[in-house]
DNA sequence: TGAAAAGTAAACTAAACAGTGTAGTATTTG
DNA sequence: CAAATACTACACTGTTTAGTTTACTTTTCA
């Protein structure tokens, strides 16, 4: 009973995908219609009945690759446990986020329109910079509780991240170097908490 | 004698000026030539005897840009001073790098081109990487010199730098968020220090 | 000062590309 | 099965753009 969508469901998906790809590695601009309706295996009508124009197909794909990080990497205080594991959940889920093809794919495609249509690239990364949020808070509650210095959190927080990412984010996104190995996710996530704490904890 | 400038030379810069202008605001597919010739105030065939193509007036301006910054941010160990002070150097040496104008436009331009062409992105932010390398000689000598604990100086040095970057560099090349104050300029450096020391002195 | 070198405007070529129109074929569904 | 719906190939429009050609003017410099 899987096999149960229908031809046009079947085409919008095929569509979609081929225009992710198609985004992915020629940037809009870069992008076209002909090429996209061949990597889909569509005609370039049938695209066009599906979305009007090239930007509202990409918007869609936007969205569609923005609606999938609605599970917010959201990590809750804990008074009673160690600071170092709950922040070291923290590390590792962003870097898993970070590491996420789809999640690559969506900075991939926004980031080079940063420059084509700033408005698009900031409210996509500043939808998802909300993730960030959760640490931000965890973080001001763990000032509060007298167990971490007192800070701007915010700050702290973007330090925390800014060293995950900078071994784990900007390298791969710029200068397509690999994704650190398991072990080095290991390192990463240990010493950014390692690091964070020693400057922070009261 | 300061205007003894041919017509010749005075309409070349003209048009490597109006080129990075146009690059940085649309990038190399959403740049045209016949802007660009506008813009300059030249005539396009003018544009096409300096420059045979858009492909090679794009490179002269990547490498004009990569040009100047020849004067690498390096900084020399000294056993006899304090850590904190020379890594403070480093720092503003850094954030002052970030701020500077033709760096952010040499990064929005190459950045934006990182999809359309992954060798030149690629070149290019290496070529810019070099001055990192200032920094992991100078934590490799403090951590032989035994006033730093032993570990991966490359990797040290790429935290240094990321907690800075994350204030300093990527928010405003995406997001167009202003540059920090200097004041906050000063927050992020003495911070990356502390940080940075609080985990690695010896 | 006069020939060589460089600049100019404007028309042009050739290709790419977003988007449309059409006529016919395949799929869905009542 | 039949009507409606969607898909297809393909030709077409209009626009943009990199790069060229041409006929002419300005600047340089020996």
């Amino acid at each position: 009973m899987e096999k149960a969508l229908t031809l046009t469901e079947r085409k919008r998906l095929d569509i979609l995908a081929a225009a992710q790809e198609e985004f992915k590695e020629k940037g809009f601009l870069g992008a076209s219609m002909d090429s996209l309706a061949k990597r889909a295996e569509v005609s370039k009508r049938t695209v066009y009945n599906h979305f009007p124009s090239k930007e509202i197909l990409f918007h869609n794909i936007v969205k569609q690759l923005c609606d999938s990080f609605s599970q917010a990497v959201n990590i809750e205080y804990h008074a009673d446990k160690p600071l170092d594991e709950q922040l070291h959940v923290a590390a590792v889920n962003e870097i898993q986020l970070l590491e996420s093809g789809c999640f690559r794919n969506l900075n991939r495609i926004t980031i080079s329109e940063c420059i084509r249509s700033p408005e698009l690239a900031l409210s996509t990364l500043e939808h998802l910079g909300q993730q960030k949020d959760g640490l931000h808070v965890w973080i001001n509650e763990a000032m509060n509780d007298g167990r971490l210095k007192k800070a701007d959190a915010n700050f702290a927080a973007q330090q925390f991240l800014g060293l995950i990412k900078a071994s784990a984010f900007w390298p791969q996104l710029f200068m397509n170097q690999v994704f650190p190995t398991a072990e080095q996710q290991k390192t990463i996530a240990d010493d950014a908490v390692l690091m964070f704490l020693a400057r922070y904890r009261a």
